[in-house]
DNA sequence: GGACGGGGTCGTGAACCATC
DNA sequence: GATGGTTCACGACCCCGTCC
């Protein structure tokens, strides 16, 4: 560890998972003294995640004791990690152990998979077999099972697409080089979301012209909502190609970026702020045109059924029908209900008169939704 | 028998909500 | 505004049925 700029932790980053004992202080204290906090576990060496005691699991000089902070300040000395790492002689808590721990997947690991797919020579848009993976755990290429990275790779990674794929291997093979700044040589991947044409006909009509957002969804939508909890991350799309860039990839849910299978539970906040250049729109239309062989208008037809969500749309292309993919009759049923809303409602009042609709079940909607999904296809098909 | 896909279980964490 | 409990969704892991 080294001291740099002002400050004790000047030059350091550390991520404190929600629900630490002193979580706030820790990060007032570190940011006074020229820290960084991280929204989410890296898995890279820069990072030192704070925990509570008693939920260490294992030495790691990345994984501190958050008293580690308050101890320095005390000291006003950078001290050493040792008396802060996970071990059962210290703890005043037993160290809990697991049978089968489920360990989260870091983008390191998604890229080390994919390197050694692309090392193997063999083509990393297509199923493996369980051997394969065999032969992979057999070469520690992750500490996972090779059942557990046959499912990954099957479930997760052979779904996302090739810019991302290359983005994983290029962050593996760059914490694999000493310098770790090798630049890289993929795509880069768009962080904003289209809003398409308003209509399948005017989706044609832009299929054959290319469409071009325009402006964002809504205002609100720029601004995180008032009541976002404190701690609550800022929104992934806002830092997740810098993110990446500077090597601080989130370990936890995957490479952030509207072309990833969109989670639900990150959907409720991350909503686009911004509006895709056209040279970022062209190459969604290429990524979806090479990755599925459709015609220009089915990836057209497919960005309007996924609200601008690059990713979705490419399920949609596989039939893989996601929940936040949607359809004419649900379209027209959110239309029906909710369109003549007044516009000047803000975002709480609509999603209350959405699940006053969903509760009286007298107009049902053809598939189960969320409010949020509801509200934000409502924004969607307004704009 | 191996590959593959579907689905179940369970741990985890974010979002939401009620309470103080 | 802070805190704690609840709900919900995701993903890791596992199992099983089907197909070749």
């Amino acid at each position: 560890m080294k001291e740099e700029g002002n400050g004790l932790f000047a030059g350091m980053e550390f991520y404190i998972p929600p629900g630490v004992l002193g979580r706030s202080d820790a990060r007032a204290m570190i940011q006074a003294q020229g820290g960084t906090i991280a929204s989410h576990v890296t898995g890279l060496e820069n990072q030192i995640v704070l925990m509570d005691r008693h939920k260490i699991d294992h030495r790691n000089e990345r994984k501190l004791a958050v008293e580690y902070i308050s101890d320095c300040i005390k000291q006003n000395n950078l001290l050493p990690p040792h008396a802060y790492m996970g071990d059962g002689e210290w703890s005043p808590m037993p160290v809990v152990t697991k049978s089968h721990p489920k360990k989260k997947y870091t983008d390191l690991e998604r890229g080390a998979m994919l390197a050694f797919v692309v090392d193997k020579d063999r083509d990393y848009n297509k199923p493996l077999s369980r051997k394969f993976w065999d032969l992979a755990a057999a070469q520690q290429i992750t500490d996972h099972s090779s059942e557990s990275m046959h499912e990954h790779y099957r479930k997760q990674l052979v779904n996302k697409i090739p810019a991302e794929k290359n983005q994983l291997i290029d962050l593996y093979r760059r914490s694999q080089s000493d310098d770790g700044a090798a630049p890289s040589a993929v795509l880069p991947i768009p962080t904003v979301a289209v809003p398409p044409p308003r209509s399948p006909t005017a989706v044609q009509k832009a299929a054959a012209n290319v469409p071009r957002p325009v402006k964002t969804l809504s205002p609100r939508l720029t601004t995180p909502p008032p009541h976002r909890p404190r701690t609550t991350p800022p929104p992934r799309h806002e830092t997740s190609l810098p993110r990446l860039e500077s090597g601080l990839v989130d370990s936890v849910s995957q490479v952030s970026s509207p072309l990833e299978v969109p989670s639900r539970k990150r959907l409720r906040t991350e909503l686009p702020s911004q509006v895709a250049s056209t040279q970022q729109v062209d190459i969604w239309f290429e990524e979806l045109q090479a990755a599925t062989g459709v015609p220009r208008v089915a990836a057209a037809h497919a960005l309007y059924a996924s609200s601008g969500n690059p990713r979705v749309a490419l399920m949609y292309l596989r039939n893989q029908l996601p929940r936040d993919c949607w359809q004419e009759d649900e379209d027209a049923w959110i239309l029906r209900n909710f369109n003549d809303l007044p516009n000047d409602l803000g975002e709480d009042e609509i999603k209350t008169h959405i699940r006053r609709v969903l509760r009286e079940d007298q107009d049902p909607l053809p598939r189960r939704q969320t409010v949020q999904l509801i509200w934000q296809r409502l924004q969607f098909l307004k704009y």
